[in-house]
RNA sequence: GCCCCGGUAGCUCAGUUGGAUAGAGCAGCCGCCUCCUAAGCGGCAGGUCAGACGUUCGAGUCGUCUUCGGGGCGCCA
């Protein structure tokens, strides 16, 4: 609707252009059109009046009155006028409006769906948490966020993979497989040291016991040193450890424990993403960049376009020159590769896979990496501007007052699964879509509990079980709707109300997947959820005449329908009965 | 010191790319179940949009400065 009336002003504009009233390049790309805030200012508005007034040196109403003029009939416009300043206020048929609910019954899940005109295929790589615990709070936040963006974006018609990012190599695993031995050591009844720096977590327990059982007989100890670990800064005396600990068990050994927990943790980790719905349509490993000699080629390409340098024994990437506050090191002067090489091997990688453009979610801590990864983008001659990085603001826990601080490495943090256990999967995945993805959230661990009940999402779930309710009721009344659609009469203003509500589905999904802001549609909900409640309170659905009876059948299914289908975006359920 | 995000009702937050008289939920107060689910509805009250200056017909929205809070600035990941 919002498009067609754009349409109007486009035709109305040209002819004014036409007649020399307006040159053409003073007309906007995109001819604003919106909902006025105010009841008895129209459907929808239009300030393009106020905007030309400027440029064209004519004032604003005369201008106004011009468009109006001009505009071409359309019988969905009942009438338009000039209103305040200057803006052209447009006021829908009532007959058009109804006309919506018959549009969502025969479009059912369709409806607000396949809205963007140019449909784009995106890569969106999301949480990518290391594999060294389960997921907090913290990363069901990103997870929440960049699941609830591909459904949204699928939903407007783009064309989405998701991929999930998992750092199995390097020092971090080291030291998850030697954590993992000191908790196995514990199990056969020897004395372990878990020094700080090593991962602390109740979970290292639960892998070693599980190793225990699948590979203990596979395992020879041996002599069991004393560990040293005096002396030298904390990542010294990790350093010191896993050297210990491979001497010890052997690299053959180690491998063996090191590996077990990786694969284990990766579970774990997809596991607590399923228990919030999410699910990503591929895992990607650093270890394969390595593997398949990407990451050579990588560097290759950045040395071949002359952006490398040696300094100080280390190999140096030249990303101040696209921008980069600072250059970047590569290889470091123990011969080590940075995680950041292999990071810019796997974005190549993604850019190389034929997407129009590739979306990372990252957590707030890592936007001082925004600048180096598309820096290096571009000196191994990709189009930087394909890969687009929005960053996911930090959730802060608290239990009341008390904020928790959270550490993989102490292992004090409160975990995702924790979370979904004591609120559930809807409550969960809503709270965190409720804030915009640059706020921060305070996630309170009492008040989420105790206002379970009182949480947006059983608001929303209980207006669709309330319709459902009705047609359970409508069957055990053995009540039969006629097929027609015709509204007898007028509709009443709560009736209008829903349907205008609905008639903006489509333009919510549009706004929301082009701005990449889910949120709009939990808020939309919200609304639409109260116009709903509204109706319900104020009418006996059941009660009334048969051809009104049934033209409000036809519009809260279509409610339900639009509730469904928006939930379903935000992976929340929508019940029958609460 | 530099960079990113934020400051809107007592609390938690929206605010449709600069528009008309700034909204919702919770908390508070007053009402509504003989009736399809009261996890609901109606009403009242609640504001110097952190502050100042600027841009213009018009600023919560854009710019500069100040201030407060969170995060980031490594041959860590």
């Amino acid at each position: 609707m919002k498009h067609k009336i754009r349409q109007l002003l486009k035709q109305s504009l040209d002819q004014l252009v036409e007649g020399g009233d307006l040159e053409l390049a003073m007309l906007p790309a995109q001819i604003p059109v919106e909902h006025p805030r105010r009841a008895g200012q129209g459907d929808y508005a239009s300030g393009i009046a106020l905007g030309l007034a400027r440029v064209s040196g004519q004032k604003p109403r005369d201008l106004a009155g011009k468009i109006q003029a001009a505009l071409p009939a359309a019988p969905f416009v009942e009438s338009t006028e000039i209103a305040g300043p200057g803006f052209i206020n447009f006021f829908v048929a009532e007959q058009a409006l109804i006309e919506v609910v018959s549009e969502v019954l025969d479009e059912r899940d369709k409806y607000g769906t396949k809205v963007i005109e140019n449909p784009h295929k995106v890569l969106l790589e999301y949480v990518s948490a290391n594999p060294t615990g389960p997921l907090h709070v913290g990363h069901g936040r990103g997870a929440a966020f960049g699941d609830t963006l591909a459904r949204l974006l699928r939903s407007a018609g783009h064309q989405v993979d998701t991929e999930y990012y998992v750092n199995d190599i390097g020092r971090q695993m080291d030291i998850l497989g030697v954590s993992v031995c000191m908790r196995y050591l514990e199990l056969e009844g020897q004395t372990a040291i878990v020094p700080q720096g090593v991962y602390q977590g109740m979970y290292v327990r639960d892998i070693a016991a599980r190793f225990k059982r699948r590979h203990g007989r596979e395992i020879e100890l041996g002599e069991v040193p004393r560990f040293e670990v005096d002396g030298g800064t904390l990542d010294e005396v990790v350093d010191s450890l896993i050297r210990q600990v491979r001497d010890w068990l052997g690299e053959a050994q180690f491998e063996m424990i090191r590996s077990f927990a990786l694969a284990d943790m990766v579970e774990v980790i997809r596991a607590d993403l399923e228990a919030i719905g999410v699910v990503h349509d591929s895992w990607f490993f650093e270890s394969q960049v390595t593997k398949s000699g990407e990451l050579e080629e990588a560097i290759n390409d950045l040395e071949k376009n002359g952006f490398l340098y040696r300094s100080g024994g280390a190999r140096w990437f030249q990303s101040s020159e696209f921008g980069d506050e600072k250059d970047r090191v590569l290889t470091r002067s123990n011969g080590e590769l940075t995680y950041f090489a292999s990071d810019i091997a796997y974005h190549l990688n993604k850019l190389r896979r034929g997407h129009d453009y590739v979306i990372n979610i990252w957590g707030a801590d890592h936007h001082g990496y925004i600048a180096r990864m598309k820096a290096a983008m571009q000196a191994a001659g990709e189009n930087a501007e394909r890969l687009r990085i929005y960053l996911v603001q930090f959730a802060a826990l608290y239990r009341g007052k008390q904020k928790i601080p959270m550490s993989t490495r102490a292992g004090e943090f409160v975990s995702l699964a924790e979370l979904v256990d004591e609120i559930g999967q809807d409550a969960t995945r809503f709270f965190y879509v409720l804030r915009k993805p640059d706020q921060h959230l305070d996630f309170d661990l009492e008040l989420a509990k105790s206002v379970s009940n009182e949480n947006p999402v059983y608001y929303v779930q209980y207006a669709h079980a309330r319709i459902c309710s009705v047609f359970r009721q409508m069957s055990e009344r053995g009540i039969v709707r006629s097929t027609g659609r015709n509204l007898p009469g007028r509709a009443e203003q709560v009736e209008l109300n829903l349907i205008r509500r609905i008639s903006k589905f489509p333009e919510v999904i549009e706004s929301a997947a082009q701005a990449l802001e889910p949120h709009q549609i939990a808020y939309y909900l919200r609304d639409l959820s109260t116009d709903f409640h509204s109706f319900y309170n104020r009418v006996r659905i059941l009660d009334g005449e048969p051809p009104l009876r049934d033209f409000r059948l036809n519009l809260i299914e279509a409610v339900q329908q639009v509730l469904a289908n928006g939930l379903e975006i935000l992976g929340v359920s929508a019940p029958e009965t609460m």
